[in-house]
DNA sequence: ATAATTATTGCAAATGATTTGCAATAAGGG
DNA sequence: CCCTTATTGCAAATCATTTGCAATAATTAT
């Protein structure tokens, strides 16, 4: 039984909740997933292995688990204003999200905390989470674009 | 007559696009306007002086200037996913939302270039934008909630 | 000025994403 | 195995935004 699982099967007992084969199936690939699925693409996985599986049960389940803080929620500006949703547990980890292949790559800094310390310092406020998003290119895109427009290569 | 409606107006001859009076209005809103308004915020305050002005015309007009750069388009993680548009022009500035109030409060740091830095020479990728979010209390909220723990006051 | 051209508007209907009400189903405690 | 009631699937509703289209108005040419 993997992490999620058994995370939340934790907090529906003490919660009087029930662990379904829904909820089991969805947080299984959510653990599993390296990727920050939308509610769709959730289902549409799901669905190889329960086909009945319904779209509101998902959101149902998603929701959940933000609640729990068991996934998070992100809206990365791909033109559309679809949720995605991030089920590592909370690393607080950043994302740089590419603009031409919209690809998303995670990663991490310590300078967050600076920023956040800068911050409070200077206005008086108490930050709780930060969160970083990058935009530009992805290493596969921008060796295109060089090759494109200079006919180089890059090292 | 004000920067943004001067930006645009230029931007407008140079494609063959008109300046109209629900433009000029909606511009001149925005411009002086020193917050985040959503569509319909910004069709309210608008109506004042146009009660004609129709909400389809806002769209149009803010997705324009966003494609001009003239505005940059927010997802504020406000339970809502309902966009909010910034007419700051583009100064790169980044936003704090009090989780209890919802109240925005904008900041600057120069490190983020560092960040940007330490990611592009780590992944490969070139790094054009980043804004960063934090999340936490603003200062009311953080003397309330004080106070409402402690009955003390906080220095 | 006046007329001709066509970008822009207001309106209504469409779309995309997510949520909700409700009757049927199924966890899980006794 | 039975009961209670949390959860599901389905359909309809809601929210935010977009789109088609005929009417209107900003420019340009006359
Ligand atoms: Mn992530
Ligand atoms: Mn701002
Ligand atoms: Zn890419
Ligand atoms: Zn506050």
């Amino acid at each position: 039984m993997n992490e999620l699982v058994s995370q939340a099967s934790e907090r529906l007992r003490s919660q009087g909740g029930r662990m379904t084969s829904q909820r089991r199936l969805l947080l299984s690939i959510l653990d599993s997933l390296g990727e920050h699925p939308t509610a769709e693409e959730l289902l549409l996985i799901a669905r190889k292995q329960d086909p009945d599986l319904n779209l509101s049960t998902v959101y149902r389940t998603l929701r959940w688990l933000e609640a729990e803080n068991l996934v998070s929620t992100r809206l990365f500006a791909e033109g559309r204003r679809q949720e995605r949703f991030d089920a590592a547990l909370p690393s607080e980890h950043h994302h740089f999200i590419c603009t031409r292949c919209k690809n998303v790559i995670e990663f991490d800094t310590d300078l967050l905390d600076e920023i956040k310390t800068q911050f409070q310092d200077s206005s008086g406020a108490s930050v709780d989470t930060g969160s970083i998003e990058l935009y530009g290119l992805c290493p596969d895109c921008r060796q295109r674009s060089i090759v494109q427009e200079t006919g180089m290569e890059v090292g």
